[in-house]
DNA sequence: AATTTTACCTAATATCATTAGTAAAAACAA
DNA sequence: TTGTTTTTACTAATGATATTAGGTAAAATT
């Protein structure tokens, strides 16, 4: 008798998933198409072919899927921000792919960036969890921007948490405000897209971080 | 026989906009105890005891009253940014009473800070009169910024433009950080809104701009 | 074979913005 | 003053939306 990989529960748990994984792919459209606050739970039954009470078999509510796109959200842009490639570089080197990976997570997801930094939902307050997430992955970019600082064994005119704030406002502003200007265009392109290499300079010449090149 | 003052028609008209802003008033005071997109149409009439549908008179949807803010906002933020103490004075004190005013601005005016720079309303488009009046004043800020940093006399890493984007992103970036972290704090105070003197001190530092203190 | 669980359904409710149609009152013109 | 227009408000109704209640049939589990 030819062992099953699945258990019956857990084939129907997986089909359970794939439809979880539809209806969040399906609310991501819907985002990124009519703005982060227009997700329609009716609908995306509709588009599955579903009556709207079914979803709530999948969704205990609509907030639940902000909320799981919001942890989600988080995670991948965590990973984005401690996998870059130059996560060893030089600090300057540091700076400038910390800038950049910010700007591409916003840009390929602006829905996301959206939801995750811009809270644009009536109700929607991040459940426990997935705030716990969130801070975790906040914390651990400025962690990682300060010691890539430390790094540069300069001595700084602000502490190493300051600093490491100061560049996620800057990296946010520049971001939200060409997502907001020019949302069609990639980084490096447009009015604010085209300003990441400079902000990138005004902390490498501000902070002296090329002594150590 | 005494002349009076105003006109029948005069009269009504000012008591029209008395509703006019009383209803202003309500729907601010919903935004900042609710979020910007938690306005309540019907909710306004309830609270000056009318049916809802009488709104209408006053209103011709909720968007309009969205709209009316929204223009507001921008007039309001303008005459701040323009009326500033120090508009005159140094470049490195010009960038700094920038720096405030923005950030006092958002600070005291949250609800119309999320609606003007973050959109965090559905269906919301500004009208054209209200998109030529925010981008009137955004201009007006940018030239401004610009002007103080060409009066600094120092040859500049980037155009008069960028630089001032440049503050733009940083002022946006530092107050939206301040108040989606620490809303109830001056500014000056919380984690980001400390910040606000190093972000100035970072430009002067990376521009050199007190060679014309 | 008996039971529990899952995935769906229909029907109904509450909240909203908004429209239609109307009536009273105020403003105005003659 | 009288007749007309404008303004302000109403009730009733509509359509969209999220959500709850309650039920059913098939699948999974025991």
């Amino acid at each position: 008798m030819i062992e099953p990989i699945l258990t019956r529960r857990q084939r129907q748990r997986r089909q359970h998933e794939e439809v979880v994984e539809e209806i969040l792919a399906i609310a991501r459209r819907m985002m990124q198409a009519e703005g982060v606050a227009a997700l329609n739970f009716n609908a995306i039954a509709r588009q599955l072919g579903m009556q709207p009470p079914s979803l709530y078999t999948y969704f205990a509510s609509k907030e639940a899927i902000y909320d799981e796109l919001f942890r989600r959200g988080y995670l991948t842009f965590g990973q984005r921000m401690n996998q870059r490639p130059a996560a060893t570089g030089s600090p300057v080197e540091q700076l400038r792919s910390a800038f950049l990976a910010y700007m591409e997570f916003g840009y390929e997801n602006r829905d996301l960036f959206e939801l995750m930094f811009q809270r644009p939902v009536p109700g929607f307050t991040p459940s426990a969890e997935s705030m716990a997430v969130s801070l975790g992955q906040l914390a651990e970019a400025q962690r990682q921007l300060g010691a890539a600082l430390a790094q540069a064994g300069v001595t700084l005119p602000v502490s190493l948490e300051e600093a490491g704030d100061l560049v996620i406002a800057m990296m946010y502003g520049v971001t939200a405000m060409h997502l907001a200007n020019n949302p069609e265009l990639p980084v490096g392109e447009g009015r604010f897209g085209r300003l990441a290499d400079h902000a990138v300079d005004l902390f490498v010449t501000a902070w002296q971080l090329e002594r150590v090149e």
